[in-house]
DNA sequence: GCGTATTTGCATGCACTTTGCACACCATCT
DNA sequence: AGATGGTGTGCAAAGTGCATGCAAATACGC
């Protein structure tokens, strides 16, 4: 675990909230030079800290108005299945995000959409057909109450 | 919903795997000038199909080492209930992510912890003896399949 | 087709970034 | 104490990127 101190720190928490913020005005917000900013925020970078800059994209503006999740049985426990699967959910690029989880569904997969059609889709035409998949549940969500993208770096400071 | 030409397209695109390009790497990428890429990228962020830029942070090298998905049934259904829970979602910063779902659980929570000890003390200490919840099953994530964080655009095209 | 509106590239002044450098601070060893 | 090396800091300067005005080019409506 790399090393990381309270201006570290106050860099992170300002920059997991505006990724383009300059060094100037992160050094204004943490009280350091610019130059300063810099070198750390390069530090980080190389330190892999920070892994990377991303835009934010507004789902629904793009007409990604649909979200759910689905949880995901194996029809067995082979490895042979378990790498069909990943296969699988690495070539579909609807499906955002895939965990495999203890409990009684393996597998938890976030897919964003465009309508309840693609839904179905993915789950009858790609899921449920696929012969390493023995159970499919979906849920979708009504509503997001919380979507924060960001570690609790409270937790860090002393 | 707004609208986004074929160069627009490519900008979110790239902003997508890299928020902090600079406007001539983006003319670059996507085949404009560097200023036109400027005040593309102006408008998309003022109509929000931009929401932010956000610094991605390595979890694991900072500590955080366990997610956990958490499964909530509320007490009963009240509007009074999903207020509280709401507060409380709110009020923990270790809660990263909440969505209320269709299905057999009310709300799917994501919670991005240091340690078992965290996520013990998260269900059996602020969840389980909150009023509003009846009914709490946490999974904690075994493998990291995939985390695109990133909207198919592709989908978009043409 | 002609006029209007929009989009584009270029040029420019301004702001930001990065680097070298000198200095301050701290720990360690003689 | 004093010397020594390492690390972190601000400042200044040179390099780089950004935003805006402007004129040309393109698209659009009638």
């Amino acid at each position: 675990m790399i090393q990381v101190d309270t201006f570290d720190l106050k860099m992170l928490a300002a920059l997991q909230d505006d990724g383009r913020l300059t060094n100037q005005q992160l050094a204004d917000l943490v009280g350091l030079s610019a130059s300063q900013c810099s070198r750390r925020r390069m530090r980080l970078e190389e330190e892999k800290v920070i892994a990377g800059y991303h835009a934010d994209l507004a789902g629904e503006a793009l007409g990604f108005e649909l979200i759910a999740f689905i949880h995901i049985t194996l029809a067995t426990h082979s490895p042979d299945n378990a790498k069909k699967f990943r296969e699988l959910v690495n070539r579909v690029d609807d499906i955002q995000e895939a965990y495999s989880l203890t409990g009684d569904a393996d597998y938890l997969l976030k897919v964003m959409l465009r309508d309840l059609k693609s839904l179905s889709a993915i789950v009858n035409d790609v899921l449920m057909p696929h012969q390493s998949v023995a159970h499919v549940r979906s849920s979708i969500v009504l509503d997001r109450l919380k979507e924060s993208m960001k570690l609790p770096l409270r937790a860090l400071e002393r």
